[in-house]
DNA sequence: GTAATTGCAAAAGATTTGCCCCATT
DNA sequence: AATGGGGCAAATCTTTTGCAATTAC
């Protein structure tokens, strides 16, 4: 493991992520949250350390369509991702028990997996209502 | 639908998107690509023309985890994608079969859905032996 | 004291857009 | 002839990076 300081701004950008249920926030929204408590934080650390803090595992990179820019969350279990369409957001959503017992490595030309991404895209029930 | 002419850069542009088999270019390997017979073409008519093609449901654009720029394939069976993030190459994958009959509109706070990304990241058996 | 980390600003990379001209219909 | 689409370049947006100053250890 290397050597890494506990920064104030890494330890609240952290917390943030931790905090952050389900918001799915994007670096610049993170950004304005942790100015909150650190008027002077930058934008280039903010990046830096979420990219120190997925290499650690500690928080994880949300990136598919459905938006530009990509997402983070704090460490959490196993799970998949719905976007509304209609009202950008993102929801976490069980990952089917199927998908994760399925055999991987038997599927050429897959040697090992690290991690599975399931993105779901529609209408959430709430812009599916507004339809109407 | 709406009005569209059929231009010669639109046709070429499609036209590599059901070659390529799977090899998933970006908006700037098609660029390159199309500059062999329309050596005039813009870049910035490769993304109007990728972005015009996947709203008429031509073309479908695929951002993951896994590369930073976009990548494209012309449309074709409903599958999944597998990345070698030491190669960086992306391969499609059957899509299980759980997941196309799972019911996701029984699924919180889902109403409807649109499409189902897939993406498993790891070695692919190339890369995966050359680590031996 | 040393080196990891910050803030700032500039750079880089990806994608979009305004404008004027050209080509498809 | 009408107007959708193209080429070019500038603009925008997201993310990364060089550097001098700061701070955790």
């Amino acid at each position: 493991m290397k050597k890494s300081r506990n920064t104030r701004q890494r330890a609240v950008i952290l917390n943030i992520l931790r905090k952050s249920q389900s918001s799915h926030p994007t670096a610049d929204t993170i950004y304005r949250e942790a100015r909150k408590s650190l008027p002077n934080i930058s934008l280039g650390t903010v990046y830096r350390n979420l990219n120190f803090l997925r290499e650690q595992g500690l928080v994880r990179e949300i990136r598919s369509n459905g938006s530009t820019s990509s997402r983070f969350e704090g460490e959490n279990p196993p799970h998949a991702h719905f976007h509304c369409t209609l009202c950008n957001s993102v929801h976490d959503i069980p990952l089917p028990e199927s998908l994760q017992s399925f055999n991987w490595e038997e599927q050429p030309p897959i040697s090992t997996i690290n991690s599975l991404d399931l993105h779901v895209l529609g209408a959430c029930v709430d812009c599916g209502a507004a339809l109407v």
